[in-house]
RNA sequence: GCCCCCGUAGCUCAGCUGGACAGAGCAACGGACUUCUAAUCCGUAGGCCGGAGGUUCGAGUCCUCCCGGGGGUGCCA
């Protein structure tokens, strides 16, 4: 388990900080939040921190005479080699290259888990992300949301926290119903009958595809004339379809810890349903009116009040979130929950995070990541999603079209706020150039091919002279290589996994500039050979654990 | 009407909870292969960060208004 490099120099300068107050140079002042970045121009330093600037007015002296004073106090040990201040006052860290060097064992070591820290100390998160209607395959869009839950699950998990992906079967209720009836139609339409669609029933072929399957498995068995479907058609259709569901997100390789049916919230007498309607009821949280019992979200933060229970009696949809997120928290007491939902669910944030505070919950540890619309293009042309026109439509078919990693790594370039252009001739292609994910991998196996390349040559890595590394690329590598610790903690922090492609071809960029301006192999300088070699495996474990990170794999040929 | 997201290079998008001259990839132009994977690398060009005010020592970043695109606003999910 690593620590930042970040903060163990945020120490230092919290160290100095102290010091100057503890010596008189700088009056006592209110402990502020110290923040360490990475300089954009490379020859301010490997650090910088704007603490002077931001304490300058409230200690009264000017912003580079803070700097000074600080700047004298920070000492000059590992991990940092130099102080210097710049105006208007900041001051510019230089890490010792050494002690840097001397890091990438420790890289090494960690192989594809390196970036791993302990910023969640264990705390429990909960990732409920996908969790489409089971009532038809996976659309494009929900490829977005798995993708990108599945990200920010593997990133809290590297950053400490301990975390379960769920996914939340809507199983229940008007919609189920609906998918009886139809499959109905269709399984009697498979002997030959005339059987009328619902009314809004799911015109998709591949209702049609399912009353075939079921018919194979038990041909006229559950043919029946009442008018309903038989329970055991219905079951049986929707077991198929989750199947699917479960299928389609393996092959994006998105798979859950655990699959929450909303009918089991509805469970014997004392339900979890039964249990958070008295909550809400206990708590004045829920009036009657017309006919039908609403929530008082309006109280809580909402603009509007919430029907619970319809006047037919049956519950609604938000009734069973109600029970859901009680389960969730209240049962099974996770520190944080997020919630990944489409942005059309963005209606919902506010009654959902009050539904929490109202079943005894904290509406804050309840966090709903949303995400906006994914348009497909094919070079300049726009892919019309619609089943009309036979274009592409389902998750499964894009997969098919781009396979996993394309659709994995494109998905997570955008941040989750952004409206996202796909396209699917970039995504198809093999040239690096046209799709990022192979020109990451590229990098990766390429590492493993100098690797093999040198043992043939009879050379094997070494950190004896890892001083031998003084080229600015050898530096530059190394310093990207070292950088993912506190990139895993930023986008832990903010829920922004999108970050790490950018990271992943920054580090391929920096291995392949380290690979074309330095020859690794060579038999005739073995020492600094195998230094070079070091830093191949480092920048190998660096590429594969970014890969992972992404959830694309990491070849060692291609 | 009201609420949410977006508007940054020709295109697709980053921009670290305000910081040092605005970045990447692609596309364009010019270079580099007797080499461990040239599926690559080096260089050039390209921007009143949608517009107008404001806060601040400092604004792409925060506030207000306006323009443009998308989504939401049901006893649907």
């Amino acid at each position: 388990m690593a620590r930042a490099t970040r903060d163990l120099v945020g120490e230092l300068v919290r160290n100095a900080l102290e010091l100057a107050q503890a010596d008189g140079a700088l009056p006592p002042i209110q402990p502020i939040e110290l923040r360490i970045e990475r300089p954009k121009e490379r020859d301010h330093g490997d650090y910088a921190c704007n603490v002077a600037l931001r304490l300058a007015s409230s200690v009264r002296r000017p912003p580079m005479e803070v700097a000074e004073v600080i700047s004298e106090r920070i000492m000059r040990s590992a991990p940092i080699a130099d102080v210097s201040v710049a105006p208007p006052g900041f001051i510019n860290i230089a890490l010792d290259p050494e002690w840097q060097r001397t890091q990438l064992l420790s890289v090494i070591e960690a192989g594809d888990q390196w970036g791993r820290i302990d910023l969640g100390a264990g705390r429990r998160v909960q990732v409920e992300f996908v969790s489409a209607n089971p009532t038809g395959p996976l659309q494009v869009g929900n490829g977005r949301g798995a993708v990108l839950g599945d990200a920010l699950a593997a990133v809290l998990d590297a950053a400490g926290y301990q975390v379960e992906r769920e996914y939340y079967v809507n199983d229940a209720g008007a919609q189920i119903r609906l998918f009886g009836r139809t499959l109905n139609a269709r399984y009697q339409q498979q002997f030959g009958r005339e059987a009328a669609m619902p009314d809004g029933g799911y015109q998709g072929a591949y209702m049609i595809d399912l009353a075939s399957q079921i018919k194979d498995e038990v041909n006229d068995r559950w043919l029946d004339d009442s008018g309903d479907p038989p329970a055991e058609l219905s079951d049986r259709g929707l077991a198929l379809m989750i199947e699917q569901i479960r299928a389609d997100l393996a092959l994006l390789r998105v798979e859950f810890d655990h699959w929450q049916r909303e009918s089991a919230l509805y469970d014997g007498d004392a339900s979890t349903y039964s249990i958070a309607m008295q909550q809400l009821r206990d708590g004045g949280m829920v009036v009657e009116k017309d006919g039908a019992v609403w929530f008082r979200a309006d109280e809580l933060g909402d603009d509007k009040d919430n029907v619970l229970i319809r006047s037919s009696g049956e519950p609604t949809y938000f009734a069973s979130d109600v029970a859901y997120h009680y389960d969730k928290f209240l049962l099974r007491g996770f520190d944080t929950v997020i919630d990944v939902w489409g942005a059309d669910h963005q209606g919902h944030v506010a009654r959902t995070k009050a539904a929490v505070s109202a079943v005894g919950g904290d509406g804050d540890a309840l966090e709903v990541l949303l995400y906006q619309l994914v348009h497909l293009r094919r070079g300049d042309a726009r892919v019309r999603m619609s089943k009309r026109t036979g274009e592409i439509v389902t998750l499964r078919e894009l997969i098919e079209e781009v396979g996993a990693d394309a659709a994995r790594f494109f998905m997570l370039q955008r941040s989750a706020d952004a409206q996202m252009d796909f396209d699917l001739e970039a995504a198809a292609s093999a040239d690096p150039r046209q799709n990022p994910a192979n020109y990451v991998r590229y990098a990766h196996a390429r590492c493993a091919s100098v690797l093999r390349a040198a043992d043939e040559a009879g050379l094997a890595p070494s950190s004896d002279r890892l001083d031998l590394l003084q080229e600015p690329q050898e530096a530059e590598l190394v310093s990207e290589i070292l950088r993912l610790p506190e990139l895993v903690a930023d986008m832990a922090a903010k829920r922004e996994p999108h970050h790490i492609t950018q990271y992943a071809q920054s580090l391929a960029q920096a291995f392949t500039q380290f690979y074309d301006h330095c020859r690794i192999v060579v038999a005739e300088e073995p020492q600094r050979s195998s230094a070079r070699l070091t830093l191949t495996q480092a920048s190998q474990a660096g590429l594969a654990s970014a890969l992972r990170l992404i959830g694309v794999e990491a070849p060692d040929a291609m």
